[in-house]
DNA sequence: TTATGGGTTGATATAGTATAACAGTATCTG
DNA sequence: CAGATACTGTTATACTATATCAACCCATAA
């Protein structure tokens, strides 16, 4: 019994990476990797956290608090701000998910459980988000950081632009 | 007469690139330089606009819109957010001033009037903040953009982390 | 068993960030 | 002068996020 939730929508998010892909099975995928992630590390994957993870994988868009916030409430999980940002600062913090901050948005990791540090690519057109690698002190960043004796520890790469469908649309 | 605004504090801010340097000279450039800049492209440069060009300049800090709002209320320049959001747009959209997206904040531009793809280095403890370079498309977000025929349109680069002295007083 | 403590939830209130909208004013231009 | 444009003043509102405290669940130790 992995499935406690309803599902209300049918899967329509058609990209990750901006690439077509069997998208109920890339949800469960997730899903399961945070299950495992979760028993592992004897965290607490509530009703209300794995929805959230839910809504975000089924979308693969980047989306606002108040978004989900909208779902959780219509399906009885509740309807106060902290509800969503509790869910969202425990995924966040825990590599299920990241915040990107041009959009004051989130999404769902797309490698859980591995340390990473994450560079988005980003739709201003139909929101898909696409998460590639980078590193913490590589190029320029790095090259300016230890010429100046500046100490990393986190980083924010995030590029906006048109996707691969809607660049073609666009043309 | 370029200098139309009181100077209510003395010239504080330590630092830029972390270095210190001649600050009030260093100001008085900068605003030179916005003024050329304004009169080559028939911009306005107005009170409000060059005021909130030289706070962003005294501090050499990341400050918040209402941070900097409050200043100008204290000087009768303005008291209502817009006011400070107003002069903001104009100096983010002319390349005077950048915005912070991790920190809600904004910062001036070290090289206006340069096209460029700034890359914030952000110190978490003092706020200080450092401009350096980077490419549109460079490293590997530019060669995941390319894999998957993403058209990048903007980039946002923040690191944040410890500045030398801040550094130094930590250990 | 009860007690205690940690983590989670429910709910209200409030803080912090940003924009919409419209009237008024100044300036230029035909 | 009339009309266009751009900036300013002001009010109101939208959007994003957190503080706070009481209630609850559950594991564990006295
Ligand atoms: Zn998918
Ligand atoms: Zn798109
Ligand atoms: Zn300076
Ligand atoms: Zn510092």
């Amino acid at each position: 019994m992995t499935q406690t939730t309803p599902r209300t929508s049918p899967q329509i998010a058609p990209s990750v990476g901006f690439d077509r892909h069997d998208h109920s099975h890339c949800i469960a995928d997730a899903v399961q990797a945070a299950e495992d992630l979760c028993a592992a590390q004897k965290l607490n994957f509530t009703p209300a956290r794995r929805r959230v993870l839910e809504i975000l994988l089924e979308r693969h868009r980047a989306m606002g608090a108040y978004d989900i916030l909208e779902i959780l409430a219509a399906e009885g999980l509740g309807a106060q701000p902290p509800v969503a940002y509790r869910a969202l600062d425990f995924l966040t913090s825990h590599g299920l998910a990241h915040r990107i901050e041009r959009m004051n948005a989130y999404t769902a990791c797309a490698h859980p459980g591995e340390d990473h540090v994450p560079a988005f690519l980003i739709c201003r057109l139909c929101k898909a988000v696409a998460e590639a690698e980078t590193g913490l002190e590589g190029g320029r960043l790095g090259d300016a950081a230890r010429a100046t004796g500046f100490v990393i520890e986190k980083v924010v790469v995030e590029a906006e632009g048109l996707c691969p469908t809607c660049a073609e649309a666009e043309a």
